[in-house]
DNA sequence: AGCAACTGCGCAAACCTTTTCCGAGCCCGA
DNA sequence: TCGGGCTCGGAAAAGGTTTGCGCAGTTGCT
């Protein structure tokens, strides 16, 4: 049952309500709006006003049909919408939205069955390019069945394929900004805790941090990188590890914020004063963390918006037919607070 | 420039490419597709065979033009995608995909001008509907400027128009669960902290709890609520006060999952055992939060990803012209770890 | 056998906008 | 006064799908 029309006279004006309006034909009338074409000052000022007495909006749709551009994108996030991926698709849909285009939200959950699902939904969409992002920074196998001409662009997590667009966090820079800090403030006996060593998050700023001390001449307090979990429960554990080995250690480089506050924590009650006895640095400046740690952390801020505007900004170049194929590093900033 | 057309056969087949395959008309190919219209079973499935030989996929741009329906719906979420929008975005994510509607993202800051420009927007592409997200529980004003007969939707932030549809955490229902845990293990002296009096959240939540400790004949420990901001170093410093002012005080109930966290902190450092000698439940629970405190925490679970599920389904019934106006509660669920 | 009913399928309009092409009318100059 | 050139605006097609209607051919009943 549709309202009656009485109630409902408001059904959105089209170009042809316009053109009846000014008295005119549906061609003059678009003629006059989009600027095309040449016409008496007069008629497209009638045209104008029947627009404004209308509130006249062009279909979208329709708009779309004509062209083949949906003026949409895709934003695929692999699982959930995380402390990750958040601010990567908020970075990718502020860029989007200047240039006036929407963005279709898929979540995959990690599940390929849903992304092959969805691929296919954005595909009959006719969006005009797709961001995908996921949580870890692991590189992931490149969008799998048929996506046409449609440009794709990975965002945090790299495609496997070198020839894909991939946005990412410049690991190694981040991890120079941290073991630089850390020298420059007199360090040398550095140990570093960290994630899962399956995770190359934490296996890459491994392997920088070892080479970062390489250069220059120092090595690990422990002797060695101490793989774990992500939490704050390990960073209290390997805190207590590292100066069970190593008690002459006057720094930690940790993975992520919540290992650096598990440190924290731990050296707060063993009542060693942070940083003048031990300097701890974090990764990721998770404000919540960072900032309720004792004392508040210095980390290193992974740019997250930035990628995703960086990925948009790649994806839109896609579209207009420059694409800039291979990977883009997103620098990293060390934020200064009172942990070292 | 675009590539010669003998490298990009694959243009996508139309239905007209399918009709001509199958040696029908147009028409009759899509009476084919969808079932309607009488025909021979043969010539079906002349035109289900031609439909798979050229893997033809209905164009969705075109169906909705004709249909008038987009099966799209906007997400405008009013401040950023925070710990709290984000699971209330899944769970409509998800309860909108089963229903075959995409989700177009729409995030306005917190800001009236954007608001009107991505609701311009959202017009514009004739979303079937809209759902309005917000990160406070505070009631906001409805959506202002036309949205003819769009039907939206208010999650977690309830609109001021008590005609709209809104679907809220049940905080009353919330606080219930939290005193009566706190009654059953045989508290009677507890204490309130939580955030600033001017959001809902704490006030109704605090109101909550006096009129529950009421009908327990009690009342609050330190005769009062401590109203501060949301954060752990609160929770800390109210903490102290509360100990310093009523240090028969045997429950802390906590505002949010922060304030809890950093309640136990101090309780921690003055060798206060929780829960054995003061209980500690907080709300939210957000699992970094709650099982990274020590002990982990007891908290009320608002459960969001529920609250983005119902919203999708109101949702769906408005638009399907079965508009159930005014609120709805969704309940919380209490979690019950260590710390209480 | 003849008529009615029914089946199977195609045509064309509609959804709404944009764009191209072309004709009509005007002005001006010769 | 007439023709050429220019300006303006209308007509039509395109983009892909759906659907109402009508036509033709076939079956079934009397």
């Amino acid at each position: 049952m549709s309202k009656p029309s009485h109630l409902a006279p408001k059904v959105r004006a089209t170009l042809t309500d316009v053109a009846a309006h000014a008295g005119v034909s549906v061609g003059t009338a678009s003629k006059a709006l989009s600027g095309t074409g040449r016409m008496r000052p007069e008629t497209r000022q009638r045209v104008l006003d029947a627009v404004r007495a209308l509130d006249f909006r062009p279909n979208q749709q329709a708009q779309s049909l004509h062209s083949g551009r949906s003026w949409t994108v895709g934003l695929m996030t692999t699982d959930g919408i995380g402390r990750f991926s958040t601010p990567v698709l908020l970075g990718a849909e502020d860029a989007l939205g200047a240039g006036k285009i929407s963005v279709l939200l898929c979540d995959t959950r990690g599940d390929a069955i849903r992304e092959q699902h969805h691929l296919r939904n954005l595909m009959d969409r006719r969006v005009d390019g797709i961001i995908v992002t996921g949580r870890r920074t692991d590189p992931r196998p490149p969008l799998s069945g048929i996506h046409d001409g449609v440009p794709v662009v990975y965002a945090l997590s790299p495609s496997m394929d070198p020839e894909d667009i991939s946005v990412v966090s410049d690991d190694a820079q981040g991890c120079r900004l941290a073991i630089e800090h850390l020298l420059a403030i007199g360090r040398s006996r550095i140990a570093h805790v960290t994630g899962p060593g399956h995770h190359a998050a934490a296996q890459d700023r491994a392997r920088y941090t070892r080479t970062l001390l390489d250069e220059a001449s120092l090595e690990l307090s422990t002797g060695r990188v101490h793989f774990g979990d992500w939490s704050e429960a390990w960073g209290r554990r390997a805190a207590e590890a590292v100066l069970r080995a190593a008690p002459d250690t006057d720094a930690f480089f940790c993975g992520n914020d919540q290992i650096a506050r598990g440190v924290t924590d731990t050296l707060r009650e063993r009542a060693v004063r942070v940083p003048e006895e031990i300097a701890v640095v974090g990764y990721d400046n998770w404000d919540t963390m960072a900032l309720a740690a004792r004392p508040p952390l210095t980390t290193i801020d992974v740019d997250l918006t930035e990628i995703g505007r960086v990925a948009a900004l790649r994806l839109l170049a896609a579209i207009d037919e420059n694409p800039q194929p291979g990977g883009v590093q997103v620098p990293c900033r060390l934020v200064v607070r009172e942990s070292a």
